[in-house]
DNA sequence: TATGAATGAGCATTCATTCAT
DNA sequence: TATGAATGAATGCTCATTCAT
């Protein structure tokens, strides 16, 4: 017998029927567009009941920002890079990220949204990419190192690819091999080359 | 020059003032959280006066959305672009599309901001957008027909620039010299040469 | 031609309206018992018109207290008691105290239920009684100075005058020559004068 | 002792909180202002349970106006008022009175407050008043009829002592010896008398 | 006896919009 | 052109109360 048996599995329902429904209206009609009213709706429930779980719509906001964040998966994404070539290791990244991109639309459209009007959520969306592209950037260096790579602005590079995916999602623009094809840019570059002169 | 004009000038003149203010207000709070109260304040006036110039509030934000557009401008940077080495094409836009970016950056976030919510909205970027990729892919292209470039998926080289360049922006990540280390990046990519090896 | 004529007389018409409801209804349910919306229905106006003269509800009652106060019309009735007899002065202001608490008494009773859960009307009320029983000792103590009256605690005599008044009206004791019969207990007291025995 | 009888002291108990917890929170914030979640916090229980106890917020006011009522513990007083000198007997009286009121502030308070808007509670408040009144008047009287006092409008008398310490402590104002300085008041008056001139 | 999830009506307040002046 | 009083619907939120457990 588990702790949470009987109406605490209600409940606990209850708590994640609103986050659900919060974070897809949320992120179709903005925060501010999305009313108490039409959450109860979507959850079949009565106009106050969102009250027993969130102080304020405002910490429902938190809530789904704090537990349906894509950033963990992200993170996890990011941790312990496989020691194998850049063109296989940032293929298969870019095509992962842009996987979850298409995945967790509603949170990435949301939190694109929303960091437009709240600079505390910009800011914590900004040290989060940071964070992530740290990661690329260090692998990059590590590429570096072993003369698989050239010495570089690996910041610059591990953005570009993140910022380029994120915004084809953001513009609805099709991707196609988008992640590919500008894994294959970031790596050769479009210049002809010395030796191919 | 009559009374009339006089008064016509006032008129443009309060037009413009419901114009500008709308710009500085819908981007730093969102078009939901600004009132029409707030936009009479910001511009000295009663209440009613902006229906008197914009049929709605709505209206008044597809007016701002039309008349502050930074499209234009951003087409007239594109359009006969020189026939010239693209290292200096290219760095001389990416440095010109970053000054945009940052002396329109209230239209920047309020589109930004709409486009999550708005799929009108999110469509007609998306279509702007690709016509000003499309310039720079056909500059690109023009450049590989003279030997400069290799041949690549020039339309994903150009929204590189340009997604990069606008995320920058939009998260508020620090630019440093990004325009130019982008241009960089693409122009030569990162892995080791053959003719380095 | 007046500062106020055509709409600004409607306008000052409508607040003096908001208030006289809500002295009215204030009294008679107390403020937490009345709502907006009755205010609305007891001044024929929508919901939201409240808020064009007052900013909220508490201002409101504020607004009530301070304007609609019985203070001044008590201070004025104080000041310069006239320099006779105190069988006289007193008789006579003990009646006017008492009419004036049936004339006022919405607004007796309003202040006297927000002062027991309002800690500063409390504070507020205690002052402004001082004060007024200030008065009235002062000019017992004039009296005694001509040796018609005996030396005494002033301030409690005055104050017995008038909280034994107040709390007839607030228990809706029937008063009938109270003022008179009250003043009579004070000057002459109940028990047997050596000059009687 | 059984578990029944375990049970029911415990039933008790709870009940006894919730008189406690309403006393102290109506008198402080007031009815209206008093919510049955704030009772439930302030008895540790559960939202639902004051009404295993009480059938309504209603009637809990209800309840704690009649047992937590000073009205028996004033008329235990008032019962049977020693043959003694009235100097003495109201003396203590007014004492007594005076360190109830203080006692028992937060239903004093209580009852005030919701006398101003409750005309039933009014009526009874003042039918009790009347009551005890009528017990300190009929003693006045055997004093007179000893020719220890002079004949006399008694009930105002009486009343005139009961309502001013009341008065005191619902403004409160500072009672320092006004127990015993009234009752000189009302015993010998102010003015200067026949045999002094 | 006790819990706390759930209800649904009601509240103070805001707001886009209208319109007489 | 400009004002600002007025509207009425809607919003976030609270609350007394109920009831399955």
């Amino acid at each position: 017998m588990t702790a949470t048996t009987g109406r605490r599995v209600h409940a606990d329902t209850r708590r994640e029927q609103f986050l659900d429904a919060a974070l897809e209206l949320f992120s179709e009609r903005g925060f501010d567009a999305t009313s108490m009213k039409d959450l109860a709706e979507a959850t079949g429930s009565a106009p106050g009941l969102a009250y027993h779980y969130f102080g304020s719509k405002s910490e429902l906001l938190a809530a789904v920002l704090a537990e349906r964040s894509f950033f963990p998966k992200l993170r996890a994404m990011l941790t312990d890079l496989p020691d194998r070539p850049a063109a296989l290791v940032l293929g298969e990244l870019a095509e992962r990220f842009d996987a979850m991109l298409s995945e967790r639309e509603p949170m990435v459209r949301l939190v694109a949204h929303e960091a437009q009007t709240d600079g505390q959520i910009r800011a914590e969306l900004q040290r989060r990419i940071d964070d992530g592209a740290g990661f690329v950037a260090r692998y990059l260096e590590s590429r570096v190192a072993l003369g698989e790579l050239r010495p570089h602005d690996s910041m610059t590079a591990a953005r570009a690819i993140f910022f380029t995916l994120v915004t084809f999602h953001l513009t609805g623009t099709p991707a196609g091999d988008a992640p590919q094809s500008l894994v294959k840019l970031v790596l050769e570059g479009i210049a002809v080359r010395a030796d191919q002169e």
